[in-house]
RNA sequence: GGGCCCAUAGCUCAGCGGUAGAGCAGCGGCCUUUUAAGCCGUUGGCCGAAGGUUCGAAUCCUUCUGGGCUCACCA
């Protein structure tokens, strides 16, 4: 041991990191020795550095010629600062760096708000302070220090510290002060530290929490009625997804994680509540990916008298009044795409869009929504797996009425040239006849978008008129009810909002969900469960409504200019380490 | 779940058949306006795990674990 407690640098430690960290330990320890509790609660700050900065930003003095590269350094005795006026202030933060001088030490401290320098100096700092606690200070420390303010040489807002408190000890490491943490595992994995040392994820979250509490103030300001409605529901509803299944053992019952709060939240405009927003927590058993996480936020609001072109232009609007509050712009670059969100945004129908952008001659988009026979055809020529080309043709046949038409001898006659051409007519020609027909068409053709044409919609565009098949819940469109009033926000090729004016007649509804129950027998795993009980709750009347989901988190990762939603949720889901 | 890539000191990375390196951080010094401070000295690693090939493996092969990208599913 050396004369100043230093542990033994010989001592057996397993790592580097072991070592550091009894060294910190052992610092904590002499202040504990010389009367400083190195976890205090004791400390208030007077100012945060935001509101410190706000105070002196106005008086700081003209830039000082820089210095000849090389030249010799002037030595002071650090009596030449001058304190902008009397009054002293506490802040308190983490130490982000360290820079010694011996007598002087440079400590940058972080709190919520911003950086601010320390000038720990001794002939301006208390002389206990200088000797018991400057010793064991680390970079990572929480500390609070009490003193003037003064402009560096060099212009930097600097507290001139006549006190020094280390509040909190820090006795695990920070990454490096320059690279800071850039293992995206670690990231994830310890977003404290991600946090602490890089101010830009801050930045981004605090733009998240600023996103969700601008949509609030949007929608109150309009007469919506925040509520909270279950995440745990006794069955599937509201989405196209599998679910988490759980247990409730008291009433030993199965209870899935919601998808969507789509179906309680109608029941309440039947109730009389007729604007009404939940920002919530969905949960879908899907995949991983830069898009998917399996919990993710949602907005969704459902506007009684209003219709889905009104949801349109609602949504322009707020995501216009976002940007411009979170980002001073409506400008933004979204994985390397510069976007242009000012409105009005592009609005095409989901026939177009095969034509227009997924280069479908015309001939073929009349075919493709209206003809199943020639649409499975298209399906399968644009890459549309067979599997999924068969699981659809058998949707339409009414269960028990299968004789012999199996998925998998189906999807194998789609493969194969030779019986493709036989094998479609033989489903549809006794099964989908007339509306039926253009049903079964208009979500293949819907299919054949997701191919050729969704990866297009790059600048912020709406999607309209969605077949009747992929939307059970929708209203069927007055001039064509083979498509509904529906419509999806597309950036970048990816679906940031879906909306649609509300299927409120409670027979169609019923059909609807037969309809989605034939789907799953057919091997739609991801269809939804027949709901009797909000069909009772449309017998009692729904008024005329649009409703709209916004993926919160994609919005976010739009506005913040992530590609990655792992970068707009604070914990995402990792295996356990 | 499939394909491709990654894993070396606390952090950021080099090394890619001959037995472990740098910068930062740490530790000991010098230094009273620095800001990736500087200078001198110095500690620190079972090279993700387990097998295999080889006289010899961080390096080549296999499997596993974790992660990233991507495809599929979906929002």
């Amino acid at each position: 041991m050396s004369d100043r407690g230093r542990p033994d640098p010989s001592g057996d430690f397993e790592s580097t990191l072991e070592r550091i960290m009894a060294e910190r330990a052992g610092k904590a320890d002499r202040l504990r020795a010389a009367g400083h509790h190195p976890y205090r609660n004791d400390v208030k700050p007077t100012h945060t550095v935001a509101s410190v900065r706000a105070r002196y930003e106005p008086t700081k003095p003209p830039p000082a010629p820089a210095p000849e590269p090389g030249a010799p350094r002037a030595k002071g005795d650090g009596e030449g600062i001058k304190p902008i006026d009397g009054d002293r202030v506490r802040v308190a933060g983490r130490v982000v760096a360290k820079r010694g001088f011996g007598k002087t030490v440079f400590a940058p401290v972080r709190d919520a708000t911003g950086d601010l320098q320390l000038y720990l100096n001794v002939d301006h700092l208390d002389a206990g302070d200088f000797a018991t606690i400057l010793p064991e200070l680390d970079v990572g420390d929480i500390v609070a220090a009490e003193g003037p303010l003064f402009w560096t040489k060099r212009g930097e807002l600097s507290l001139l510290a006549a006190r020094l408190q280390i509040v909190t000890k820090s006795v695990r490491p920070l990454p490096d002060k320059w690279h800071g943490l850039t293992d995206v595992e670690q990231r994830y994995r310890q977003r404290y530290v991600d946090l602490a040392v890089s101010p830009e994820v801050r930045a981004v979250f605090t733009k998240r929490s600023q996103i969700v509490a601008g949509i609030r103030r949007y929608l109150d300001a309009r007469g919506f009625l925040e509520v909270e409605t279950p995440m745990m529901h006794p069955i599937i509803g509201g989405a196209a997804a599998r679910p988490f299944v759980t247990h409730h053992n008291a009433l030993d019952m199965r209870l899935y994680m919601r998808i969507a709060p789509e179906l309680y939240l109608k029941r309440l405009v039947v109730g009389g509540f007729d604007r009404v927003y939940e920002i919530n927590r969905n949960f879908r058993n899907e995949g991983l990916s830069r898009q998917h996480n399996p919990e993710f936020t949602m907005l969704e609001f459902y506007w009684a008298y209003a219709v889905y072109t009104d949801l349109m232009d609602l949504t322009e609007e707020l995501v216009t009044d976002l940007a411009t509050a979170v980002n001073g712009s409506t400008r933004v670059t979204w994985d390397g795409t510069e976007v242009e969100l000012a409105r009005p945004w592009r609005r095409v129908t989901v026939r177009d869009a095969c034509h227009q952008l997924g280069g479908l001659p015309v001939a073929d988009v009349d075919a493709l929504f209206t003809d199943p026979v020639a649409a499975a055809g298209i399906a399968l020529r644009h890459g549309v797996p067979a599997h999924d080309v068969a699981k659809l043709l058998l949707a339409g046949v009414p269960e028990g009425a299968w004789d012999g038409l199996e998925l998998g001898l189906l999807t194998t006659e789609l493969k194969d040239p030779a019986t493709r051409d036989r094998v479609a007519p033989r489903v549809c020609e006794r099964y989908a006849q007339g509306d039926e027909a253009r049903i079964r068409a208009g979500h293949l053709g819907y299919y054949v978008f997701e191919a050729t044409a969704e990866a297009k919609l790059v600048q912020p565009t709406f999607l309209t008129q969605f077949p009747l098949a992929v939307s059970p819940l929708a209203r069927k469109n007055e001039a064509d009810p083979a498509f509904c009033d529906r419509f999806e926000l597309f950036v970048c090729g990816k679906e940031i909002a879906n909306g649609f004016s509300e299927l409120n007649d409670p027979a169609d509804q019923r059909a609807r969900f037969a309809a989605q129950s034939r789907a799953r027998a057919a091997g739609a795993d991801e269809a939804m469960d027949y709901d009797e009980d909000y069909c009772r709750a449309l017998e009692v009347g729904m008024p005329p409504t649009a409703g709209e989901g916004i993926g919160i988190d994609r919005l976010a990762m739009l506005l913040t200019g992530q590609a990655s939603i792992r970068d707009v949720i604070l914990f995402p889901l990792m295996r356990p380490e």
